[in-house]
DNA sequence: CATATTCCTATCATATCACATGGAAATTAA
DNA sequence: TTAATTTCCATGTGATATGATAGGAATATG
């Protein structure tokens, strides 16, 4: 599997701010809830959009969390970047293990590379607006 | 990690049997060598590729393993879907869970669909033959 | 103060991956 | 026929990643 519960579920969370289409903040609690996730994990992937400054947290009493752009400035791309471990198609391209030995000479290596500049563009292309347009035809956005 | 090293493995050995551009039985032990991974994992990849016959065995003195047709005539998706445990990206689009249960209302659904099939596309286009003029510039195969 | 909520740091169960072990069956060369 | 070779077959294993869970400290509201 390429795209862990991880990065689906940071993407729910996104399209469920975005949908609230509120400038308070949102508690988690209620994102949990309506899409019927455990809070404590959904709160591990929202620390890391957090420190990656796709969204904004408020403690306290109404606190919650918030967007910090419109949803047309979101690409799934900057959503699954930083919530899954790592979004290359196979191990020789993964910049963690330093890439394949045998890259240089290895027949299979540029069409790794085709494959995933193939799917890096297809993410970056897509934005959080494009997914809520889907099913209602409008825009939730703005 | 979208593909594991079973499939990277396995287009590896059809790889290396087209290179080899022999009629005769070529043994796994060999294979093994040139490509410098465990035979006996590589024995369990192979026997997936008999199984969805995309080459043949022979047991015995002189035997090994041979490609059944011609290498344009493979095509990259054809080996990874005999070696890989699932190749849909995300766990909604997988037959063996039966799908999502979201999915009739999941606004991420139609995106993962077109992400699917975006990747299978680009897999089926390629063929064995293709990978092999990447480095040569001229073709192996017949 | 009491309450709500995010933040932070662990821990755990399960599954998959990559590979190993130990043979049985078939084929050929001697 | 015998020995050597090689595919076929079933099962076991250690490491790692995944998908959570648990407990509590910090911060904000009223
Ligand atoms: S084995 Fe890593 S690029 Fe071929
Ligand atoms: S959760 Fe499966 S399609 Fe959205």
């Amino acid at each position: 599997m390429f795209i862990s519960t991880r990065g689906r579920y940071a993407i729910r969370i996104m399209i469920d701010l975005a949908e609230q289409n509120s400038s308070d903040f949102i508690p988690l609690k209620d994102i949990a809830e309506r899409q019927d996730i455990s809070e404590k994990y959904l709160e591990s992937i929202i620390n890391q959009l957090v420190k990656g400054r796709l969204v904004t947290g408020r403690r306290g009493k109404g606190g919650g969390y918030k967007l910090l752009k419109n949803c047309q400035d979101y690409t799934i791309y900057d959503i699954l970047v930083l919530t899954e471990t790592s979004l290359a198609p196979v191990a020789c391209l993964d910049d963690n293990g330093e890439g394949c030995r045998r890259a240089t000479t290895c027949k299979t290596f540029p069409f790794w590379k085709e494959l995933d500049q193939t799917i890096t563009q297809f993410l970056s292309h897509r934005t959080l607006a494009d997914l809520l347009e889907e099913h209602t035809g409008g825009n939730y956005c703005i």
